[in-house]
RNA sequence: GGUGGAGUGGCCGAGAGGCGAGGCAGCGGCCUGCAAAGCCGUAUACGUGGGUUCGAAUCCCAUCUCCACCUCCA
């Protein structure tokens, strides 16, 4: 069975065969770094980043671009009301992005283009639209002509006559409320480092172009597949795919589109609060725990967020991880996990749009089993399920034993030191237990549980682990 | 108004004509000194009303409710 993926742009699965044979181009939409990072935003990276990892499983090499917009107005309103350079804004929350996408696992793209160091491209993009009869300069700003486009509105299949015109339509000269900018003529008021020499006198980018010139300068003129949240399909996506193809160049193959994360059915929005940012949520949950919360949902499905849903995703965590530390406790780390065989039902569902829920329970399946081996002392099937169960996890970028997971960053002189001071306290256990002296076994254990460290008896002794 | 999406057992969530995915919580049991972890078992679920069918959560008709995009949004 290959590979079938979801085209938004026409709403069916269809097989997947890339343009070029073995090799994926993905043209990501990462953030308008205008504020901090929230789950939503992350949902959609942990969605691209399963498919990355699902492609190159199966033998892609892929190459995934994700742009950064560090200038559009909303940078610009804000940091001027913040009193701070609009450029220095944007890159803080770049880098708050940066680190959220690595605490969550997020591969790192081949490439994270600024629309900012890609004036000069866009700047071409849009002269070769005017010459083409696509775009009309008005007054040192530059309009895509939406009339001149027949085939405007195909990705959402909206006929531009039925689109709810914008507010802001009636005032202004354009040939047809829907034309979008291009380029955005420099306004009295607004920082001369937010401004760029073109043919059209100084200005900025508008907010569509940048994604058609960096996706042409890195993916090149057709790629396979075009990503982001499914509130970028109109008319961010719409815009782009007529700008492209408008200048002649086929751009998307087929478009993936994202859900939400909602909350009492309604979609997140930073209104809701900062809650649901991620530093606020990293500082309360593991990060696997997170990403698992935000993975277990098909990717074109809704997330609901509920209280629970990152204690339901913690506990699930809690009983993946802890059945791979026990088994490989028993029976040693397989020598090789990412070219392991995969469980045939966890492929299909995997090559089936992504189904991770189904995926997830396949996993499940091979760690029941592998807990039931280990109960039984069959050592080979509890192996086999290790090597199993890791696999899978890794495709979904959740094996607890990849460096990313198994921590040993800073903090292992101090786990060190820990386990040193627990093991004692264990030992000491040990020996009431042994003299059936429970009332002193179980003063240590609660001692422990109260500063969040618990206990668990198996025939090997006891293991500690820091409750989260 | 236009374009789409969704209503599944206490909760989260798959599935899409026929052996009741999976997880969490609950209940019963095994194991345990007691726990924890683990294992086994356990649910008259598919918005409502009709219809098609031997058989429907899945198809058809009607209907109710919710959500989103059309303005910035992952």
């Amino acid at each position: 069975m290959t590979l079938r993926l979801f085209d938004s742009a026409t709403r069916a699965e269809r097989d997947f065969v890339p343009l070029v044979a073995g090799h994926v181009g993905i043209y990501l939409c990462g953030a308008t770094v205008q504020g901090s990072p929230h789950i939503g935003h992350m949902r959609a990276a942990v969605a691209f980043d399963v498919l990355q990892r699902w492609l190159e499983r199966s033998g892609h090499t892929v190459t995934l671009v994700r742009n950064v917009t560090d200038i559009d107005d909303k940078i610009l309103d804000k940091a001027a009301h913040a009193g701070e350079p609009w450029w220095s804004w944007a890159l803080r929350f770049e880098r708050e992005f940066g680190a959220a996408y690595s605490a969550l696992g997020v591969l790192p793209p081949a490439i994270e283009p600024r629309a900012t160091g890609h004036i000069p491209q866009m700047v071409a993009l849009i002269a070769r639209l005017i010459e083409r009869g696509h775009a009309y300069e008005l007054a040192g700003s530059v309009y895509f002509d939406v009339r001149s486009f027949g085939a405007y509105g195909a990705l959402t299949r909206q006929a531009a006559e039925d689109l709810t015109l914008p507010a802001d339509a009636a005032g202004d000269d354009k040939r047809d409320p829907r034309d979008f900018a291009l380029w955005k003529a420099h306004k009295d008021g607004e920082p001369a480092t937010a401004s760029w020499e073109s043919p059209w006198g100084p200005g900025r980018p508008g907010w569509h172009i940048e994604c058609s010139a960096m996706a042409q300068r890195y993916l090149g003129e057709a790629f396979d597949i075009h990503g982001g949240g499914l509130d970028l399909r109109f008319p961010h996506h719409e815009n782009e795919q007529a700008q492209s193809r408008a200048a002649g160049y086929e751009f998307a193959a087929l478009w993936m589109h994202s859900a939400w994360v909602t909350q009492a059915g309604a979609k997140m929005s930073k209104s809701l609060g900062n809650g649901l940012l991620v530093s606020e949520v990293l500082a309360h949950h593991a990060a696997p725990a997170v990403r698992l919360a935000l993975a277990s949902v098909h990717y074109r499905s809704m997330l609901e967020y509920t209280p629970s849903t990152l204690d339901d995703a913690t506990a699930t965590w809690n009983r993946l991880a802890g059945f791979v530390t026990r088994a490989a406790e028993r029976v040693g780390q397989p020598s090789d996990v990412v070219s392991a065989d995969l469980p045939a039902g966890f492929v299909e569902a995997m090559d089936d749009d992504l189904a991770v829920p189904r995926a997830l329970a396949h996993i499940h399946d091979s760690v029941r089993a592998g807990n039931a081996a280990l109960a039984a002392g069959d050592d080979e099937a509890a192996a086999a399920a290790l090597v199993a169960v890791r696999a899978m996890l890794d495709v979904l970028g959740l094996d607890p034993m990849s460096p990313q997971w198994s921590g040993s960053s800073g903090a292992s002189t101090a786990l060190t030191a820990l386990d040193a001071l627990v093991r004692a306290d264990l030992d000491a256990r040990a020996q009431a237990r042994a003299r059936r002296d429970w009332a002193a076994a179980d003063a240590i254990r609660d001692r422990l549980a109260a500063v969040g460290i618990a206990i668990e008896d198996s025939t090997e002794g006891a293991r500690w682990s820091l409750e989260h």
